[in-house]
DNA sequence: ACAATGACATAAG
DNA sequence: GCTTATGCCATTG
């Protein structure tokens, strides 16, 4: 069976462009609503050339949390004005209005598999 | 098995 | 709003 990061990379894959999601959300929709930090280990530990959007996984706050440098705020803000996310004056992105819904449970579980 | 680690979350000051 | 402190958990050495 997948190991835990694998389920995550799943998971991100399916956030659509234009959209972003927070570490929490992801851990609940794998069933571990506490694993919120190793969420954020599996991102980070993310191959650049990957298929992995971890651009669209900010913190629960809607701001960029990511204290790495090569992967730094400055990149990931980057790729996701590209892709139509709008940041306010204070850097804070607008849940209501790109906060991705996520997947109904029996498709996450088919994901799973 | 144990201790350390980390792109979190939440509560409190 | 910002800074600390605490809880959490899979992965790694």
């Amino acid at each position: 069976m997948p190991g835990f990061f694998e389920r995550v990379y799943r998971l991100v894959r399916q956030v659509p462009p234009g959209k972003v999601t927070s570490y929490g959300a992801i851990a609940r929709m794998l069933g571990n609503p506490r694993a919120a930090r190793t969420v954020g280990w599996a991102l980070h530990s993310t191959p650049e050339g990957s298929d992995v959007p971890w651009q669209r996984v900010i913190n629960s706050q809607g701001r960029i949390s990511t204290s790495c440098e090569e992967h730094g705020q400055g990149l990931q803000r980057a790729l996701l004005e590209e892709e139509g996310v709008e940041f306010d004056e204070r850097g804070y992105v607008d849940q209501e209005r790109f906060g991705w819904e996520g997947l109904p449970w029996p498709e996450v579980e088919e994901l799973m598999q």
